[in-house]
RNA sequence: GCGCCGUUAGCUCAAUUGGCAGAGCAGCUGGCUCUUAACCAGCGGGUUCGGGGUUCGAGUCCCUGACGGCGCACCA
């Protein structure tokens, strides 16, 4: 559990830090100081002030006065010199206050008033210490915003995995790492982004609130609207309605936004996550997977300049793994024959995978049918044994409902899966776009979910009508956001999210 | 859901066989005009996650509950 500090309305029982930092504030207020004062009159950054003055000499002075706003993360104090390291959204710069400039009373006002982790607003001269440091040599100084709560360990900062997560405030005011992982994801996404509106996709947003949910096999979260008095879901993925865009005319479209899945939460798994769904008017499972490679190509290069995905563990230890060239394609069923060592196609029966499975220690559930071992073959043989990106090919029809049927076989479908250390990134189809059809695998699944299949897709009567319309031949892409960034970067979802879903305190 | 590990000061972590609950950072007091994880001297700070039990004595052993991490299962 996360200490949160007791009850703050009990001065008495504070922490002792937490007390003396109230009395604090307390004083500075019957002073006549404003802890909390509306602003400051800042004139530059930190981190470009590095960038005006690169190779300032040791011992120099500019003459040149800036006004500079951070929070005080190290101190140092003197007797007539004072120290700090201010960190703003930009970077980290020193400042030094020398009596001679700041005065006797004010340097000793900042010995007693000033704690790390407050804000300051620092007036002064750009200066390079005696050891070369670049500073800010303090003519004046005021608080800008008072810090009530003792900051984390200097050197390790917060360490513990839940703290970092629930108060993601205090990591990213003391860890680099995680402000680097929210700067990477904001990279990352404006990278997409512009890798699919450069090629004429436009982007738009579908409805979260779904009276039927659809597009994916999932547990929903359910909701109620009280206008119309009936159950909603949160949706599971936004599929069928970009399906819908394609009916209406728009041939490239996709949609970067929040999924809702109403299951188990784990290092690669948060209940809501952020997908990427493109789909191409006569596009298919090719020419999806190339622009799929080129998608993440462009973010990997914006992310980290060249083509070396960098994952760093807990000790600082980084891993380069190179996903430069074109990713391997393998059909699942060579794939997993390669793994097995027999020979599995398409006639294989359900049987005889029942006996490799049985071998090869692969749990099944005795109602499942042949696709559905197939897909569990594939996740333990060749899912969770691959590194380096690869698209595994051509699953069973049977469990892939909104997929057209191989053009060369119609038992297989025609889908990839984008599979990169251990995890899946993305799935695409060449989307199945015969009305027919689709009604008749839709209600497939609905007889399953009838059958208590609590993941099997209700039937949407509006998503056929549209088809019914007809829809272009198109490829369709689904990429998660988070899974984007976790292969990028090698960390845990719970760190590529800000605010993963934790228990309330 | 199952298994393993963990929860000690604001933070990071110790505590031998069951024997006075400690250190570093942070804090407080004093010193220091070039420090930079500043340094030096002194001081304060604890519901050892909650509940129950064994024992002369429990942070430590037993039971139980909560929360977390990892692995398995499910999933993207």
């Amino acid at each position: 559990m996360v200490n949160q500090g007791p009850d703050v309305s009990d001065l008495d029982d504070l922490p002792e830090q937490m007390r003396i930092r109230r009395e604090k504030l307390d004083r500075l207020r019957a002073e006549g100081v404003d802890p909390y004062p509306v602003g400051f009159a800042r004139t530059t950054t930190l981190n470009q002030l590095r960038e005006d003055f690169p190779d300032l000499e040791p011992d120099a002075s500019t003459g040149i006065e800036v006004g500079i706003v951070g929070r005080v993360i190290l101190r140092r104090d003197g007797g007539k010199l004072c120290f700090a390291t201010l960190r703003d959204g930009s970077g980290d710069l020193q400042v030094m206050l020398p009596i001679d400039t700041v005065g006797e009373d004010r340097l000793k006002a900042w010995k007693t008033d000033v704690d790390i982790g407050d804000h300051v607003g620092i007036i002064g001269e750009v200066v390079c210490s005696r050891r070369g440091e670049l500073s800010v040599k303090a003519s004046s100084w005021v608080i800008t915003s008072k810090c009530l709560r003792p900051l984390p360990e200097k050197f390790k900062g917060l360490t513990d995995p839940e703290a970092r997560v629930r108060q993601r405030y205090v990591d990213l005011i003391v860890r680099p790492e995680a402000r680097e992982m929210l700067q990477m994801r904001a990279t990352a996404v404006a990278s997409v982004r512009n890798s699919l509106t450069t090629r004429g996709f436009v982007e738009v947003e579908t409805p979260m609130l779904q009276a039927i949910h659809g597009g994916a096999n999932a547990r929903p979260f359910t909701t109620h609207i009280n206008a119309y008095d009936m159950e909603l879901f949160l949706r599971i993925a936004p599929e069928l309605y970009l399906k819908r865009l394609l009916v209406g005319g728009i041939e490239k479209v996709f949609e970067i936004n929040r999924n809702f899945r109403n299951e188990g939460a784990d290092s690669s798994h948060n209940p809501e996550f952020t997908m990427l769904e493109m789909y191409q008017a006569y596009g298919d499972y090719n020419s999806m997977r190339e622009l799929t490679q080129q998608v993440i190509h462009e973010a990997a290069l914006a992310v980290h300049g060249d083509l070396l995905v960098r994952h760093r563990d807990d000790d600082g230890q980084v891993t380069e793994y190179d996903i430069s060239g074109d990713w391997p394609v393998i059909p699942i069923n060579r794939g997993i024959s390669a793994a097995l060592g027999e020979e599995l196609t398409a006639d294989t029966e359900a049987d005889q995978l029942r006996t490799w499975c049985d071998s090869a220690d692969i749990t099944l559930d005795p109602g499942w049918g042949r696709g559905q071992i197939v897909l569990e073959m594939y996740e333990h043989l060749l899912e969770s044994r691959t590194t380096a990106p690869t698209f595994y090919t051509d699953f069973p029809t049977e469990v892939s409902p909104l997929t057209r049927q191989h053009r060369e076989d119609p038992r297989l479908a025609e889908r990839w899966d984008l599979v990169a250390f251990g995890s899946e990134v993305g799935t695409a189809y060449s989307e199945l776009i015969d009305p027919v059809e689709q009604r008749a695998r839709l209600t497939a699944q609905s007889l399953l979910a009838t059958g208590g299949d609590v993941e099997a897709m209700a039937l949407d009567e509006d998503f056929l009508r549209a088809l019914e319309f007809a829809m272009p031949p198109a490829g369709g892409q689904g990429m998660g956001i988070d899974r984007l960034l976790m292969m990028l970067t090698g960390r845990s979802i719970r760190e590529t999210v800000l605010f993963p879903l934790v228990r309330p305190e």
